[in-house]
DNA sequence: ATGCTAAGTTCAAAATCAATACTTAGATTG
DNA sequence: CAATCTAAGTATTGATTTTGAACTTAGCAT
Protein backbone atom coordinates (compact mmCIF):
# COMPACT_ATOMS: atom_id res chain seq x y z
CA UNK A 1 0.00 0.00 0.00
CA UNK A 2 1.34 3.30 -0.67
CA UNK A 3 1.60 4.89 2.48
CA UNK A 4 2.71 8.20 1.92
CA UNK A 5 -0.60 9.56 0.17
CA UNK A 6 1.38 12.43 -1.84
CA UNK A 7 3.24 9.75 -4.16
CA UNK A 8 6.61 9.83 -4.67
CA UNK A 9 8.64 12.01 -2.18
CA UNK A 10 11.54 13.49 -3.48
CA UNK A 11 11.05 16.05 -1.41
CA UNK A 12 9.38 15.75 1.82
CA UNK A 13 5.54 16.33 2.50
CA UNK A 14 5.85 19.54 4.38
CA UNK A 15 1.94 19.21 5.56
CA UNK A 16 -0.93 16.83 5.36
CA UNK A 17 -3.15 17.39 1.81
CA UNK A 18 -6.36 17.40 4.00
CA UNK A 19 -7.37 19.74 6.41
CA UNK A 20 -8.21 18.22 9.98
CA UNK A 21 -11.73 19.38 10.43
CA UNK A 22 -12.19 17.68 6.32
CA UNK A 23 -10.74 14.34 7.50
CA UNK A 24 -12.84 11.91 9.02
CA UNK A 25 -9.96 9.89 10.80
CA UNK A 26 -8.73 13.11 12.26
CA UNK A 27 -12.49 14.26 13.48
CA UNK A 28 -12.80 10.16 14.87
CA UNK A 29 -9.33 10.29 16.31
CA UNK A 30 -10.39 13.74 18.31
CA UNK A 31 -13.47 12.15 19.69
CA UNK A 32 -11.74 8.66 20.54
CA UNK A 33 -8.45 9.86 21.11
CA UNK A 34 -7.74 9.63 25.02
CA UNK A 35 -6.57 7.21 27.64
CA UNK A 36 -10.30 5.84 28.18
CA UNK A 37 -12.53 5.73 25.70
CA UNK A 38 -11.42 2.98 23.70
CA UNK A 39 -11.47 0.93 26.18
CA UNK A 40 -15.05 1.93 27.59
CA UNK A 41 -15.67 0.90 24.05
CA UNK A 42 -14.28 -2.15 24.22
CA UNK A 43 -16.31 -3.43 27.32
CA UNK A 44 -19.51 -2.05 25.64
CA UNK A 45 -18.78 -4.40 22.35
CA UNK A 46 -18.31 -6.86 25.05
CA UNK A 47 -21.42 -5.93 26.33
CA UNK A 48 -20.61 -4.84 29.58
CA UNK A 49 -22.97 -1.66 29.89
CA UNK A 50 -23.62 -1.06 33.78
CA UNK A 51 -21.87 2.04 35.35
CA UNK A 52 -20.64 0.08 38.13
CA UNK A 53 -19.44 -2.87 36.38
CA UNK A 54 -17.26 -0.84 33.88
CA UNK A 55 -15.83 1.00 36.44
CA UNK A 56 -15.13 -1.95 37.97
CA UNK A 57 -13.85 -3.93 35.12
CA UNK A 58 -11.58 -0.59 34.23
CA UNK A 59 -10.73 0.27 37.27
CA UNK A 60 -11.50 3.87 36.14
CA UNK A 61 -12.34 6.58 38.65
CA UNK A 62 -16.06 7.00 38.81
CA UNK A 63 -15.90 11.44 37.86
CA UNK A 64 -13.78 10.09 34.58
CA UNK A 65 -16.08 7.36 33.76
CA UNK A 66 -19.29 9.33 34.05
CA UNK A 67 -17.62 12.46 31.52
CA UNK A 68 -16.85 9.90 29.24
CA UNK A 69 -19.76 8.07 29.42
CA UNK A 70 -21.89 11.76 28.88
CA UNK A 71 -19.18 12.77 25.85
CA UNK A 72 -20.30 8.92 24.36
CA UNK A 73 -23.91 9.29 24.83
CA UNK A 74 -23.68 13.43 23.50
CA UNK A 75 -21.97 11.93 20.77
CA UNK A 76 -24.64 8.77 19.56
CA UNK A 77 -22.30 6.02 20.36
CA UNK A 78 -23.95 4.98 23.65
CA UNK A 79 -27.15 5.03 24.73
CA UNK A 80 -28.44 5.23 28.34
CA UNK A 81 -31.52 3.44 29.23
CA UNK A 82 -33.77 2.82 32.20
CA UNK A 83 -33.92 -1.38 32.26
CA UNK A 84 -34.56 -3.46 34.89
CA UNK A 85 -33.41 -7.11 35.59
CA UNK A 86 -36.34 -9.66 37.22
CA UNK A 87 -37.65 -7.86 39.86
CA UNK A 88 -34.73 -5.30 41.01
CA UNK A 89 -34.82 -1.92 41.09
CA UNK A 90 -34.20 0.33 37.58
CA UNK A 91 -31.22 0.47 36.66
CA UNK A 92 -29.27 2.18 33.63
CA UNK A 93 -27.48 0.35 30.88
CA UNK A 94 -25.14 2.28 28.34
CA UNK A 95 -25.67 0.17 25.26
CA UNK A 96 -24.17 0.84 21.69
CA UNK A 97 -26.24 2.93 19.27
CA UNK A 98 -25.74 1.34 15.58
CA UNK A 99 -23.36 3.94 14.92
CA UNK A 100 -21.24 3.03 18.00
CA UNK A 101 -21.39 -0.69 16.75
CA UNK A 102 -20.48 0.02 13.39
CA UNK A 103 -16.96 1.43 15.11
CA UNK A 104 -16.90 -2.94 15.54
CA UNK A 105 -14.53 -2.88 12.06
CA UNK A 106 -12.60 -0.61 13.37
CA UNK A 107 -12.18 -2.23 17.03
CA UNK A 108 -11.33 -5.27 15.27
CA UNK A 109 -8.71 -4.12 12.84
CA UNK A 110 -7.23 -2.09 15.58
CA UNK A 111 -7.48 -5.70 17.63
CA UNK A 112 -5.70 -8.00 14.71
CA UNK A 113 -3.24 -5.17 14.91
CA UNK A 114 -2.05 -5.82 18.57
CA UNK A 115 -2.57 -8.96 17.96
CA UNK A 116 0.08 -9.22 15.29
CA UNK A 117 2.81 -6.63 17.02
CA UNK A 118 1.84 -6.43 20.57
CA UNK A 119 1.14 -9.64 22.32
CA UNK A 120 2.86 -13.06 22.41
CA UNK A 121 1.15 -15.93 21.85
CA UNK A 122 -2.10 -16.64 20.45
CA UNK A 123 -4.96 -14.46 20.74
CA UNK A 124 -7.93 -15.35 23.08
CA UNK A 125 -10.37 -14.10 20.69
CA UNK A 126 -11.07 -15.67 17.16
CA UNK A 127 -13.39 -13.52 15.03
CA UNK A 128 -14.95 -16.56 12.44
CA UNK A 129 -17.68 -17.06 9.49
CA UNK A 130 -20.53 -18.46 11.16
CA UNK A 131 -21.38 -20.59 8.70
CA UNK A 132 -17.63 -22.29 7.74
CA UNK A 133 -15.78 -21.57 10.45
CA UNK A 134 -13.12 -19.84 8.74
CA UNK A 135 -11.08 -17.12 10.45
CA UNK A 136 -11.47 -14.01 8.97
CA UNK A 137 -9.08 -10.87 8.90
CA UNK A 138 -9.56 -7.33 7.98
CA UNK A 139 -9.07 -6.26 4.57
CA UNK A 140 -9.81 -3.53 1.62
CA UNK A 141 -12.49 -5.04 -0.45
CA UNK A 142 -14.56 -4.19 -3.68
CA UNK A 143 -17.74 -3.08 -4.05
CA UNK A 144 -17.96 -7.02 -4.93
CA UNK A 145 -16.33 -7.68 -1.79
CA UNK A 146 -12.72 -9.00 -3.08
CA UNK A 147 -10.32 -8.57 -1.45
CA UNK A 148 -7.07 -6.24 -2.66
CA UNK A 149 -3.59 -6.74 -1.97
CA UNK A 150 -1.93 -3.88 0.01
CA UNK A 151 0.13 -3.16 -3.18
CA UNK A 152 -3.05 -2.75 -5.28
CA UNK A 153 -3.97 0.17 -3.17
CA UNK A 154 -3.81 3.73 -3.90
CA UNK A 155 -5.23 6.65 -1.87
CA UNK A 156 -6.38 9.50 -3.78
CA UNK A 157 -6.95 13.16 -2.03
CA UNK A 158 -9.71 14.68 -4.18
CA UNK A 159 -9.35 18.49 -4.76
CA UNK A 160 -10.97 20.66 -1.87
CA UNK A 161 -13.89 22.23 -3.45
CA UNK B 1 -22.78 -8.67 13.40
CA UNK B 2 -23.05 -9.94 17.31
CA UNK B 3 -21.68 -6.94 18.52
CA UNK B 4 -22.02 -8.50 22.40
CA UNK B 5 -19.26 -11.45 22.64
CA UNK B 6 -21.12 -13.19 24.97
CA UNK B 7 -24.09 -13.46 23.16
CA UNK B 8 -27.54 -14.50 24.09
CA UNK B 9 -27.17 -12.00 27.32
CA UNK B 10 -30.73 -12.30 29.25
CA UNK B 11 -28.50 -11.32 31.81
CA UNK B 12 -26.35 -8.29 31.54
CA UNK B 13 -22.36 -8.87 31.20
CA UNK B 14 -20.77 -8.32 34.29
CA UNK B 15 -17.33 -7.88 33.17
CA UNK B 16 -15.28 -8.50 29.82
CA UNK B 17 -14.56 -12.00 29.06
CA UNK B 18 -10.83 -11.12 27.98
CA UNK B 19 -8.45 -9.73 30.70
CA UNK B 20 -7.31 -6.54 29.34
CA UNK B 21 -3.66 -7.87 29.46
CA UNK B 22 -4.40 -10.10 26.96
CA UNK B 23 -6.85 -8.35 24.73
CA UNK B 24 -4.90 -6.97 21.54
CA UNK B 25 -7.43 -4.35 21.35
CA UNK B 26 -6.70 -3.09 25.08
CA UNK B 27 -2.88 -3.21 24.62
CA UNK B 28 -3.20 -1.32 21.40
CA UNK B 29 -5.61 1.30 22.89
CA UNK B 30 -3.37 1.47 25.75
CA UNK B 31 -0.39 2.76 23.57
CA UNK B 32 -2.25 4.67 20.90
CA UNK B 33 -4.75 6.05 23.24
CA UNK B 34 -4.31 10.05 23.93
CA UNK B 35 -4.71 13.07 22.28
CA UNK B 36 -2.02 13.12 19.93
CA UNK B 37 -0.93 9.84 19.29
CA UNK B 38 -3.14 8.84 16.14
CA UNK B 39 -2.94 12.57 15.23
CA UNK B 40 0.52 12.49 14.95
CA UNK B 41 0.58 8.67 13.36
CA UNK B 42 -2.06 10.38 10.49
CA UNK B 43 0.65 12.73 9.59
CA UNK B 44 3.25 10.55 9.08
CA UNK B 45 1.19 8.11 7.03
CA UNK B 46 0.16 11.63 4.73
CA UNK B 47 3.98 11.43 4.77
CA UNK B 48 5.07 14.50 6.78
CA UNK B 49 8.17 13.55 8.62
CA UNK B 50 9.88 16.57 10.49
CA UNK B 51 9.69 17.52 13.71
CA UNK B 52 9.19 21.21 12.72
CA UNK B 53 6.15 20.27 9.87
CA UNK B 54 4.77 18.04 12.50
CA UNK B 55 4.55 20.90 15.41
CA UNK B 56 3.24 23.48 12.81
CA UNK B 57 0.65 21.18 10.90
CA UNK B 58 -1.10 19.71 14.27
CA UNK B 59 -0.04 22.80 16.25
CA UNK B 60 1.27 20.64 19.32
CA UNK B 61 3.60 22.12 22.08
CA UNK B 62 7.22 20.95 20.84
CA UNK B 63 7.56 19.27 24.48
CA UNK B 64 4.54 16.84 23.82
CA UNK B 65 5.68 15.86 20.23
CA UNK B 66 9.30 14.96 21.75
CA UNK B 67 7.95 13.23 24.28
CA UNK B 68 5.11 11.53 22.30
CA UNK B 69 7.55 10.44 19.09
CA UNK B 70 9.98 9.31 21.30
CA UNK B 71 7.14 7.10 22.77
CA UNK B 72 6.26 6.01 19.15
CA UNK B 73 9.88 5.24 18.23
CA UNK B 74 10.38 3.35 21.44
CA UNK B 75 7.58 1.04 20.64
CA UNK B 76 8.79 0.63 16.82
CA UNK B 77 6.20 2.45 15.10
CA UNK B 78 8.28 4.89 14.22
CA UNK B 79 11.93 5.31 13.07
CA UNK B 80 14.07 8.26 13.48
CA UNK B 81 16.74 8.48 11.27
CA UNK B 82 19.17 11.74 9.59
CA UNK B 83 19.02 12.63 6.22
CA UNK B 84 19.91 15.25 4.09
CA UNK B 85 17.75 16.77 1.43
CA UNK B 86 20.30 19.15 -1.03
CA UNK B 87 23.03 20.61 0.01
CA UNK B 88 21.16 21.35 3.33
CA UNK B 89 22.31 20.81 6.87
CA UNK B 90 21.41 16.96 7.78
CA UNK B 91 18.23 16.98 9.76
CA UNK B 92 16.20 13.88 10.90
CA UNK B 93 12.87 12.49 9.68
CA UNK B 94 10.55 9.91 11.57
CA UNK B 95 9.62 7.56 9.32
CA UNK B 96 6.52 4.69 9.31
CA UNK B 97 7.95 1.21 10.15
CA UNK B 98 7.01 -1.66 8.84
CA UNK B 99 4.97 -2.36 12.34
CA UNK B 100 3.74 1.35 11.74
CA UNK B 101 2.55 0.94 8.26
CA UNK B 102 0.43 -1.94 9.12
CA UNK B 103 -2.05 0.26 11.31
CA UNK B 104 -2.88 1.51 7.70
CA UNK B 105 -5.85 -0.57 7.83
CA UNK B 106 -7.21 0.67 12.03
CA UNK B 107 -6.21 4.03 10.23
CA UNK B 108 -8.66 3.43 7.45
CA UNK B 109 -10.76 1.92 8.98
CA UNK B 110 -10.93 5.24 11.59
CA UNK B 111 -11.69 7.16 8.72
CA UNK B 112 -14.32 5.67 7.12
CA UNK B 113 -16.05 5.39 10.16
CA UNK B 114 -15.57 9.15 10.68
CA UNK B 115 -16.70 9.84 7.40
CA UNK B 116 -19.76 7.77 7.76
CA UNK B 117 -20.67 9.11 11.25
CA UNK B 118 -19.04 11.91 11.92
CA UNK B 119 -18.46 14.09 8.77
CA UNK B 120 -20.82 15.83 6.10
CA UNK B 121 -20.44 16.14 2.54
CA UNK B 122 -17.95 13.51 0.29
CA UNK B 123 -14.81 12.30 1.94
CA UNK B 124 -11.83 14.41 0.12
CA UNK B 125 -10.02 11.27 0.26
CA UNK B 126 -10.66 7.83 -1.87
CA UNK B 127 -9.59 4.35 -1.43
CA UNK B 128 -9.14 2.79 -4.88
CA UNK B 129 -8.14 -0.22 -6.49
CA UNK B 130 -5.10 1.06 -8.41
CA UNK B 131 -5.86 -1.39 -11.09
CA UNK B 132 -9.47 -0.70 -11.69
CA UNK B 133 -10.26 2.64 -9.90
CA UNK B 134 -12.93 1.20 -7.83
CA UNK B 135 -13.47 1.95 -4.25
CA UNK B 136 -12.72 0.00 -1.60
CA UNK B 137 -13.94 -0.23 1.64
CA UNK B 138 -13.08 -2.06 4.94
CA UNK B 139 -14.08 -5.61 5.73
CA UNK B 140 -13.63 -8.76 7.58
CA UNK B 141 -12.69 -10.96 4.85
CA UNK B 142 -12.16 -14.74 4.68
CA UNK B 143 -8.52 -16.54 3.70
CA UNK B 144 -9.84 -16.52 0.18
CA UNK B 145 -10.12 -12.91 0.50
CA UNK B 146 -13.77 -12.96 0.18
CA UNK B 147 -15.93 -10.50 2.54
CA UNK B 148 -18.28 -11.77 4.98
CA UNK B 149 -21.46 -9.84 6.02
CA UNK B 150 -21.65 -8.70 9.31
CA UNK B 151 -24.74 -11.30 10.48
CA UNK B 152 -22.17 -13.80 9.42
CA UNK B 153 -19.66 -12.89 11.98
CA UNK B 154 -19.14 -14.69 14.83
CA UNK B 155 -16.82 -14.10 18.18
CA UNK B 156 -15.24 -16.92 19.71
CA UNK B 157 -13.99 -16.03 23.06
CA UNK B 158 -11.33 -18.97 23.75
CA UNK B 159 -10.32 -20.21 26.80
CA UNK B 160 -7.58 -18.74 28.72
CA UNK B 161 -4.14 -21.50 29.17
C1' DA C 1 31.66 37.11 13.58
C1' DT C 2 26.72 37.22 13.16
C1' DG C 3 22.54 35.47 12.03
C1' DC C 4 19.21 31.86 10.80
C1' DT C 5 16.80 27.60 11.36
C1' DA C 6 15.61 22.73 12.76
C1' DA C 7 15.15 20.28 16.58
C1' DG C 8 14.87 20.04 20.58
C1' DT C 9 14.84 21.20 26.38
C1' DT C 10 13.25 23.81 30.39
C1' DC C 11 10.04 25.98 33.32
C1' DA C 12 5.85 28.20 35.29
C1' DA C 13 0.82 28.38 34.84
C1' DA C 14 -3.34 26.05 33.55
C1' DA C 15 -5.97 22.10 32.81
C1' DT C 16 -6.90 17.42 33.61
C1' DC C 17 -6.87 13.21 36.28
C1' DA C 18 -7.01 10.19 40.41
C1' DA C 19 -8.50 9.02 44.96
C1' DT C 20 -11.52 9.55 48.34
C1' DA C 21 -15.54 11.04 50.41
C1' DC C 22 -20.15 12.38 49.98
C1' DT C 23 -25.12 12.23 47.92
C1' DT C 24 -29.38 10.39 46.25
C1' DA C 25 -33.11 7.30 45.40
C1' DG C 26 -35.16 3.01 45.29
C1' DA C 27 -35.39 -1.61 47.43
C1' DT C 28 -34.67 -4.64 51.62
C1' DT C 29 -34.38 -5.77 56.49
C1' DG C 30 -35.42 -5.62 61.38
C1' DC D 1 -41.47 2.63 60.35
C1' DA D 2 -36.46 3.32 60.87
C1' DA D 3 -32.17 1.75 59.48
C1' DT D 4 -29.50 -0.29 55.88
C1' DC D 5 -27.87 -1.49 51.38
C1' DT D 6 -26.60 -0.61 46.67
C1' DA D 7 -26.23 1.52 41.96
C1' DA D 8 -25.15 5.48 40.08
C1' DG D 9 -23.58 9.16 40.33
C1' DT D 10 -21.37 14.34 42.26
C1' DA D 11 -17.83 17.04 44.97
C1' DT D 12 -13.45 17.97 46.53
C1' DT D 13 -8.65 18.03 46.90
C1' DG D 14 -3.96 16.77 45.74
C1' DA D 15 -1.04 14.74 41.99
C1' DT D 16 0.01 14.53 37.20
C1' DT D 17 -0.06 16.18 32.60
C1' DT D 18 -0.45 19.63 29.20
C1' DT D 19 0.30 24.09 27.48
C1' DG D 20 2.74 28.21 26.09
C1' DA D 21 6.74 30.58 26.09
C1' DA D 22 11.35 31.21 26.42
C1' DC D 23 15.77 29.20 26.08
C1' DT D 24 19.52 25.99 23.97
C1' DT D 25 22.34 23.75 20.58
C1' DA D 26 24.48 22.74 16.26
C1' DG D 27 25.19 23.30 11.46
C1' DC D 28 25.15 26.16 7.69
C1' DA D 29 24.91 30.79 5.30
C1' DT D 30 26.20 35.73 4.96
Amino acid sequence: MSNSLLSSSENPVRSAPVARDACGMAVAANLLGDRWTLLILRETFYGVSRFDDLRADLDIPRGILSARLKALVTAGLLAKSPYRQGRERVRFSYQLTAKGQDLALTLIALMQWGERHLREGPSPVRVADRRTGASLTIALVTPQGHAVAAQDVEFIVLPQS
